[in-house]
DNA sequence: GACATAAGCGGACTTCAGTCCACATCCTCT
DNA sequence: AGAGGATGTGGACTGAAGTCCGCTTATGTC
């Protein structure tokens, strides 16, 4: 299967459109009100208590300008996050091991469940706030492929295809939600450390059940 | 552990606030107009394509006698399948092994799994289709409440109490719900069989990871 | 059977997300 | 530098969810 390098200076299936290199100087401006004047309401009164009217108030722009610059309130509020996010991708992708490539499988596994709670630990509410109303749901957003992608591929790696492998990484990513976990982290009340502990067993039972018979004791 | 019997006139964590006894004659009229209506909506346009106001207009009442029955969008399509899912919790509760009370909590706990995805199929979109716009979520339904500690008792009748335990229930119960069961049946486009299959392999994996020592080969 | 009252009813109203389009602004090309 | 076209802007408008409250009606009591 030819394997399409990607392109240079893009990364592919970023989680957000990226800024136009040419961008006019006014949207730009406008782009930068909109965004600290969201990051300021939030601050203010909390992520689910303003509207976008408020948003486009505070940054002293238009609605029209608000949403063609963010498609929606979901896009917006992702977009708060853009700059961890695109860090976090490029640790995955270009990082150090054990999260970025060279580390076997297995442990490159664990790595991500365990940077990706970390990551949702205190960005989770942006994600979901943009999810409960209209806006792109979880699977069907580009980064969900993106994390897809990566766990069947390492879980391929380290129980082979089988006729389950593919349900088994869906199964391994899903407590990786921002909903799965905020409903751990406020509704049962578990540390962040108790959810790490908690997805490394699960995912050791996966591996466990299914690793060629080698490995087995 | 003492187990309490379940009171006998009322099942407890029911999905939706039941009709009261002494119903009025004009408001239980309306309710079943209103029911009907939606049902008929939903067959004619689809389960997304119509407002409050259609249902409303559609059944002959006035808008305020929609939200006073049902308090919002979610619970009305909730009530649509109330009828069955009645069903199902009864069948879990009281029906015949192994399902029901009776059988060993291991094949109990897969019987669990294939049923709730079984009932899924068919009327997961009603439960999503409430679940998109505002209402009670998933994690906040009384019902999750009773699937939880369902899952969570047969986990722990089987592999005992544990730090990962109560995580591990999760984990088994997340891929049941209406939204992860859409996208591996919708865009997935797997069938209902590899659905369960995969989720078969999902919970023999968790149990035989923490199966206690005697039961390993 | 008439009355009192609590329960039910209906639709105008509010709020908010998202769309649309006439107008303004900026960048490029000559 | 100026013209012209592409791009960006703002706010009026639409449609839908959910609230509110004065009116209506069923039901239990005398």
């Amino acid at each position: 299967m030819p394997h399409v390098a990607p392109p240079p200076f893009e990364l592919p299936m970023s989680s957000s459109p990226r800024t136009p290199e040419h961008e006019r100087a006014d949207a730009r401006r406008n782009r930068e009100r909109i965004l600290s004047a969201t990051a300021r309401l939030v601050e203010r009164v909390g992520i689910d208590c303003f509207s976008m009217d408020d948003v486009a108030a505070e940054a002293g722009v238009g609605k029209g300008t608000l949403y063609r610059r963010f498609g929606d309130r979901s896009s917006l509020l992702r977009a708060l996050i853009s700059d961890p996010e695109q860090a976090f991708q490029d640790e995955l992708i270009r990082g150090a091991p054990p999260l970025g490539p060279g580390a076997p499988p297995a442990e490159r596994l664990h790595a991500f469940g365990d940077a990706m709670l970390r990551f949702l630990d205190g960005h989770a509410v942006y994600i979901q706030a943009g999810e409960l109303l209209g806006g792109v749901k979880r699977y069907g957003h580009p980064v969900h492929a993106l994390y897809r992608t990566h766990v069947a591929l390492l879980l391929r790696q380290c129980i082979g295809e089988g006729p389950h492998t593919e349900y088994l990484a869906d199964a391994l990513l899903g407590p990786l939600g921002a909903e799965p976990f905020l409903y751990q982290r406020k509704l049962r009340e578990l540390t962040l450390d108790e959810i790490c502990n908690g997805w490394h067993a699960l995912a050791d039972a996966v591996l466990a059940a299914s690793a060629p018979p080698a490995t087995r004791p």
